[in-house]
DNA sequence: CCTCTATATAAGTAATTGCTTATATAGTAA
DNA sequence: TTACTATATAAGCAATTACTTATATAGAGG
């Protein structure tokens, strides 16, 4: 992983998206593995309008990309993005995503389409 | 500088007074020295008292630190923070901090005390 | 003491945010 | 086609934000 340089704007920007509790994790969680929205809305136990919003502005600054698998359509991090460094490095402060995706997992809870 | 955890609304929140540019500037600048207030009055070309109220946020995180010298309040960062491991690794993407802060010297337009 | 200077605080306000509920859309599958 | 499902969008609203102007405060120095 390399050192990158970002206009302060920008890099704010991308701060001010992370600087939300409900967005941190969604992208904590795909930093983990790629995730549709009602695993957000499980995960979050939040309104699945409100998880959409997130996700919308999450898009629109191309930190996730999307794609649809069937009825469902995917997140997965964008790890082109020019803050991908900086953005990895401050999701890695946070340590138990992995541990609540699996619990979803074990309630049957997961989207599983190959 | 080692890896740490965080709980993810501190992290949060933490990102959430990072994801603005003057705060962020703030932080870009002393990551290279301490600075008082007007020296940021000159920096960002802002209002003192919207620079006070920036400063007191950061202040109330506990993200930087202040001390006065003569008629001067200096601000330091605070590298004793929880995070600031991951507001280094931040800092490390803005590029001119240190110029900016020279070219104040250069126009004698910063306070030294000693 | 008084005055000056740097900084902090208070009050007010327009813009932004993050939700809500209701509705639209785009694929899937019969 | 029609019905169904997952997701997106729209409209509305209360809370928060980042300024503004005016004023208060705290320490320095006569």
């Amino acid at each position: 992983m390399e050192q990158t340089y970002m206009k302060k704007a920008d890099l704010a920007n991308v701060l001010k998206l992370l600087g939300d509790q409900t967005r941190l994790s969604v992208m904590s969680y795909l930093e983990e593995d790629e995730c549709c929205v009602c695993e957000f809305v499980e995960l979050l136990n939040m309104s699945q309008p409100a998880i959409s919003q997130h996700l919308r502005k999450l898009r629109d600054a191309k930190l996730v990309k999307e794609k649809r698998k069937g009825n469902w359509i995917f997140y997965e991090i964008n790890k082109g993005h020019e803050a991908y460094y900086v953005v990895h490095e401050i999701l890695k402060q946070i340590p138990d995503s992995k541990k609540e995706l699996d619990e979803l997992s074990n309630n049957n809870l997961r989207i599983i389409c190959d």
